[in-house]
DNA sequence: TCTATGAAAAAATGTGGAAAATTTTCATAG
DNA sequence: CTATGAAAATTTTCCACATTTTTTCATAGA
């Protein structure tokens, strides 16, 4: 599969993941349709600045769009190494989130998630998905709907739609693997 | 949420991931469609006996049914401690399964598998599934539709209805991961 | 009295067809 | 050679109806 192809298809992930059609995709870009259409399919490769404004549409980094090249051919879509792990959702300075699935098609994402010591979530987050967090290491402070957990590794923890905020008060960074479906990046 | 009404769920979920009707399943276990649908619900509770039967037939082990129990109250259905974890598909010796989920409901699985050294496991496995695994410590070795691969703590990969198989040829455990979507336990 | 059954009722799921929405194609202008 | 925009194609969304599956509940049996 061409990186034109793959490209398109993680732009097409992000879109569907915003519930966002063509239509209105094209319109916030300023470009046609037809044009975004052949792009996502990779009949068309988008310039940098297209993928800029892209990246930013969606609010990813636009490193996101890069990565997948890099592996060695027989493990394109299917191995992802720790050292080739795309970042996303670069929003928060204290939380680094990456992507363990290789791409963004799935029904679901994995994503690998630092904590850094003293960081703490911006604002109470809600959202229509069912997540699964498993903490590798560390510890983590946990709220969901005002009732609040202290995770520490090994343990998991499950958000159905609930309101949770979080915190890392410790001194160590705290790690886990977070499965959020459906996508949200 | 009560304990019938919990273990009932599970039931049902592990009676739909193998999309199986009432109908059917009352037919193997030689009860009324009427019965199970109460214990399912929660309306009725297994004799021993009963679940004995069920483990049997879906190939889990008995003790699955148990260990929802034991959470506090305001950690039910949303925190699984490391110790307080499930055991699942105890089929293969070299292969410990438990359950990062705290119930069978969702609409993926979170697994946490310890490959011990010397495993391999028994064979080709091929289903309709999205998996992604992420390797927390060890090395392992896969096969995915022919193509060996060799993982690394850190690494991650995905298989997406392929054939597949594994094996840990080192001296130490392999501890991973494992989401797969849709459930299949 | 309590439990499991099996038939009736209710609910959920599947089907086919038509309309609407979305996406793809492609001739053409820039 | 690239992007556009209109036409064509495809996909999604509703319905209405049939079928399957699940739930309810009166009753027989323990």
């Amino acid at each position: 599969m061409s990186n034109a192809v793959k490209l398109g298809q993680d732009i097409r992930a992000l879109r569907k993941a915003r519930k966002m059609t063509l239509e209105k995709m094209s319109q916030q870009l300023g470009r046609s349709v037809g044009w975004l259409s052949q792009i996502e399919r990779g009949l068309s490769v988008p310039t940098m600045e297209d993928l800029r404004e892209i990246a930013s549409l969606f609010d990813v980094p636009l490193s996101l769009f890069f990565g997948t090249t890099e592996a060695p051919e027989n493990e394109q879509g299917r191995v992802v190494r720790a050292a080739a792990r795309r970042q996303i959702g670069a929003y928060d300075s204290g939380l680094v989130e990456t992507l363990i699935s290789p791409d963004l098609t799935d029904d679901f994402e994995v994503i690998h998630s630092t904590f850094k010591p003293g960081a703490e979530i911006a604002e109470i987050t809600k959202r229509p998905t069912t997540e699964v967090v498993y903490l590798i290491s560390g510890t983590l402070d946990l709220w969901i709907e005002d009732e609040k957990y202290t995770i520490s590794a090994g343990d998991s923890f499950r958000i159905r739609g609930d309101s949770y905020r979080w915190a890392n008060p410790y001194d160590i960074p705290a790690v886990a693997l977070w499965v959020i479906s459906p996508p949200v990046y």
